[in-house]
DNA sequence: CGTCAGCGGGTTTTT
DNA sequence: CCCGCTGACG
C-alpha cells in the first residue's frame, strides 16, 4: 500500500531473496536492510516457492528481533502464515527441542533453567563444600570467570593436561560438581541448554533427522554473534535440507565475551555470497564517521557504507563538568532537537555502554521541565528498554522460585531458596544440616524433607525447624492441589495467600523503606499469568506452567512486565550499546564516551579493544539523522569523584565530520 | 532463630 | 554509593 522507494529492493538484496538454495553469506552493513532481506526472503519461499511456512526456521539473538521479524512478515504475507514460521532466539528454538526430546540425555521435561545468579549461588556453596569452612572462599570472580569460559565452550572440564595449578584444580573440581548438580538437580542454565541440543543431534540420529526434516530452510540473523556451539547445531540442523542463509556484519561483532567467534562468519563455507554496503538508514556525515572509526580493526572484511541522503548535519559533542550536567544537558538538548526537527520523543533514543548509567540520566529526564503548546511541564517520558530490572527482582524470583519447584520437584536450588521464605523458623543452622546430609547420603533435598517430616531421618532440628519444614510441604502439596484443579493464576493467587505473601513484604517495605513497589511487582507477575493463560487458552495446566516459568526464565515475552505497550507510548528510550543493535531512532545520543568507559577499562587489557571499537561503531550507526557524543569531565566511580578523559575513539573520528558545542549552550 | 547495624567490597555488555 | 555479608544481641 505505501510506495516509499525502502518497499523496493535494491539488485543485491533481491539477489539475496532469491538465491533459496545452498549455503548463502549474506554480508549485511549497518542499516544496509538486513530484516527486510530475511523477512522478504521468508516471504518470496513462501509466496513464489511453495514452501510451507512451518518448514522455515529464523534464528535471531534477541527476543526483540525475532518480534521484530514476526511483525514485519506479517506485514508481508498476513499473520496466519507469519506465526507459522519459527522464528525465536537460539535459545528459545533449543528450549523447545529439548522440552520434547531431552530425555533421551536422562533430564526430564520438567528441567529448570538456572540464570547466573542462580549458578554463582551454586559455585558459592561447591566451593565452600571442597574448601570446608574453616578455610577462607576465595574470590570467585576468577573463578566463576573460567568456569563460565569452560561452559561456553561446551567444555565440561577446563583444558586437559594444564599446568598443576591450584586454581585450575579448584576451578575443575567446582566444574565437576557443579554439573552433577545441575543434573541432580534436573537444571540447565542459558550454555547447557545450547550444548545439549548439540550433544543430543550428535548422540541421537533419529532426533536430529526429525528436526531436519522440519525445517528445509534456516535464517540466521546477526551471525557474528554465534557461538561455536551455535554453529555445530547449525550445521547439523541443515546438513541434510543444505540450505543456510546466515546474514550477519562481521563489524558488529559485540558479543566475543559470551563465546561468539568472528571465525563462524569470516570462514563460512558458502556457495553464493552477497554484499549489502548501501545504507538506508543514516546521512552521511553519521556513515563516514562511523566507517573512518571501524577501519581502526584489523579483523575485517572490508566494506564502506554510504547512502543516498546527503551529508546531514554533523555530528555534535560536547563535555559537561560532571556526569549530572551531562544528563541534563541531553535532556534539554532532546526538547530542542524535538522542537527544532519536530522529532517525537520515541524518534530519540539515549544510549550508554553500561547500564550503571542509565540511574543518572532517568533522574534528569525525570525532573527537567519545559515548555509545551499546553504549558510548562516536569519530567520527559522515557522507557528503558532490556534492563534486567524485573524478573530480577528479589519477590519476583522468589514466587518464581516456588513454582521451580512445583514444576520440577528435583530443584534444590529452587527449594534452598524457598525453605525459610518468608520466615519460618528454618535457620541457616538447620539448613546446613538439611543440604549436608543430603549430600553426604545423595538423598534429594526434596526427598530428605519429606523423609524429615515423616520422622524417616532424624537431623534434630530443633521443633521450630521441623514444624517450619512441615509447613513447607504442606504448602507444596495444597498449591500443587490448587493447581490441578483450578487455573494457573488461581494456583498462583492462592499460593501467595498461603504463603502470606503481602505480610512478609510488608514486613521487609518497613524495615528498608521505598521498596513499596514490590507488592506491585508481585500483581503484576499475577497479571501477567492471567495473561498468558489467555494467550494459550486451552492448553493443560501443567504444561502450561511449565511454558510460562521456561519463558520467564529466557525473558521471552518479557514485553509484559514493561509498561503495558512498549513502544506504543511516546517516549524516550534507554538502552545500552548492545541492546540498540538492530534498532534505529531518528536521533541518538550516546552518553559518558570516555575513556575508561568506552573502551571499558576491562576490556583494553585482553583482545577487547577491537570489539569496544566495533560497540561504538554499531552505537554510531544506530542514528538516522542525529547525533550527539557527550562525556563528563568528572563523573562518580565507586562513591568517588574523579577525572575522565575523553574516549580514544573520539580522535579516531576526522574533525570535519564533528561540531563540538559547549555543554551549557541552548 | 531473627534483627539490625556496621563493614568491606564491587560495578560490562545478554540469552 | 549501594549492595550483601558478618557478628553481636534479643
Amino acid at each position: 500500500m505505501s510506495h516509499k522507494a525502502s518497499d523496493s529492493l535494491n539488485p543485491n538484496q533481491a539477489k539475496a531473496v532469491r538465491t533459496t538454495e545452498g549455503r548463502v553469506l549474506v554480508l549485511a552493513g549497518a542499516g544496509s536492510g538486513k530484516t527486510k532481506v530475511l523477512t522478504h526472503r521468508a516471504a518470496f519461499l513462501i509466496q513464489e516457492k511453495g514452501i510451507p511456512p512451518s518448514k522455515i526456521l529464523g534464528l535471531t539473538f534477541t527476543n526483540k528481533a525475532a518480534a521484530e521479524m514476526r511483525k514485519r512478515l506479517s506485514g508481508l504475507i498476513g499473520a496466519t502464515s507469519a506465526e507459522q514460521v519459527t522464528l525465536s532466539t537460539f535459545h528459545s528454538f533449543c528450549l523447545r527441542i529439548l522440552r520434547e526430546d531431552i530425555h533421551r540425555l536422562g533430564f526430564t521435561d520438567a528441567f529448570s533453567i538456572y540464570d547466573e545468579s542462580d549458578i554463582e549461588r551454586m559455585v558459592t556453596g561447591i566451593a565452600k563444600d571442597i574448601l570446608g569452612t574453616e578455610k577462607q572462599i576465595p574470590s570467585l570472580a576468577p573463578t566463576m570467570a573460567l568456569i563460565a569460559k569452560a561452559r561456553s565452550q561446551g567444555k565440561l572440564f577446563l583444558k586437559e593436561g594444564m599446568e598443576p595449578n591450584w586454581h585450575d584444580e579448584f576451578a575443575n573440581e567446582v566444574l565437576k560438581r557443579l554439573g552433577q548438580s545441575m543434573r541432580a538437580y534436573n537444571a540447565l542454565d542459558f550454555d547447557s541448554m545450547l550444548f545439549f541440543t548439540k550433544q543430543l543431534f550428535e548422540e541421537c540420529p533419529d532426533i536430529l533427522e526429525k528436526w531436519q526434516d522440519r525445517f528445509s530452510y534456516v535464517m540466521i540473523d546477526e551471525y557474528q554473534d554465534t557461538s561455536p556451539v551455535q554453529y555445530q547445531i547449525t550445521e547439523l540442523l541443515t546438513r541434510k535440507s543444505g540450505n543456510l542463509c546466515v546474514v550477519g556484519d562481521d563489524d558488529q561483532s559485540i558479543y566475543g565475551w559470551r563465546g561468539a567467534h568472528l571465525k563462524n562468519i569470516l570462514d563460512f563455507q558458502y556457495t553464493h555470497r552477497i554484499t549489502l554496503d548501501q545504507n538506508y538508514r543514516s546521512t552521511n556525515h553519521i556513515l563516514k564517521s562511523a566507517n573512518a572509526l571501524i577501519a581502526g580493526n584489523t579483523m575485517r572484511h572490508e566494506k564502506n557504507l554510504w547512502s543516498g541522503f546527503g551529508d546531514g548535519d554533523p555530528l555534535e559533542v560536547f563535555v559537561a563538568p560532571d556526569e549530572m550536567m551531562e544528563a541534563e544537558a541531553i535532556a534539554h538538548r532532546i526538547i530542542k532537537l524535538k522542537e527544532l526537527k519536530g522529532f517525537a520523543f520515541r524518534d530519540i533514543a539515549i544510549l550508554y555502554r553500561s547500564n550503571a548509567l542509565s540511574r543518572i540520566m532517568e533522574k534528569a529526564l525525570l525532573k527537567h521541565m519545559y515548555v509545551t503548546p499546553g504549558g510548562v511541564k516536569r519530567g520527559i517520558p522515557y522507557e528503558i528498554v532490556g534492563g534486567t530490572e524485573f524478573y530480577e527482582r528479589r519477590e519476583i524470583k522468589d514466587l518464581l522460585a516456588y513454582l521451580k519447584a512445583i514444576v520440577n520437584e528435583k530443584d534444590a536450588e529452587a527449594l534452598l531458596r524457598i525453605i525459610n521464605y518468608p520466615r519460618r523458623g528454618v535457620g541457616d543452622e538447620s539448613l546446613d544440616r538439611i543440604t549436608a546430609f543430603s549430600r553426604k547420603e545423595k538423598l534429594p533435598l526434596m526427598e530428605l524433607l519429606k523423609k524429615t517430616a515423616a520422622g524417616e531421618v532424624s537431623l534434630d532440628l530443633s521443633n521450630q525447624a521441623l514444624a517450619g519444614v512441615k509447613q513447607f510441604l504442606h504448602i507444596l502439596e495444597d498449591v500443587q492441589g490448587k493447581l490441578k484443579e483450578g487455573s494457573v493464576a488461581q494456583g498462583v493467587e492462592f499460593l501467595i495467600e498461603r504463603i502470606r505473601l503481602k505480610a512478609a513484604i510488608d514486613l521487609e517495605v518497613k524495615s528498608q523503606k521505598g521498596q513499596d513497589f514490590k507488592w506491585e511487582n508481585v500483581q503484576e507477575f499475577v497479571s501477567s499469568i492471567q495473561e498468558f493463560e489467555e494467550e494459550h487458552a486451552g492448553e493443560e495446566s501443567s504444561s502450561l506452567l511449565k511454558k510460562f516459568v521456561g519463558d520467564l526464565s529466557l525473558k521471552n515475552n518479557l514485553a509484559r512486565f514493561e509498561g503495558k505497550d512498549s513502544g506504543q507510548t511516546d517516549a524516550v528510550q534507554l538502552m545500552t550499546f548492545h541492546s540498540s543493535k538492530g534498532l534505529e531512532f531518528k536521533a541518538c545520543f550516546l552518553m559518558g564516551v570516555e575513556d575508561h568507559i568506552v573502551p571499558h577499562e576491562k576490556s583494553v587489557l585482553d583482545v577487547g579493544v577491537e570489539e569496544e571499537r566495533r560497540l561504538l561503531y554499531v552505537a554510531i550507526t544506530r542514528a538516522m539523522r542525529n547525533l550527539t557524543i557527550s562525556m563528563a569531565k568528572e563523573r562518580k566511580r565507586l562513591g568517588k569523584q574523579a577525572v575522565s578523559r575523553p574516549s580514544r575513539f573520539l580522535f579516531e573520528i576526522p574533525k570535519e565530520y564533528l561540531k563540538t558545542t559547549k555543554w551549557d549552550e541552548v
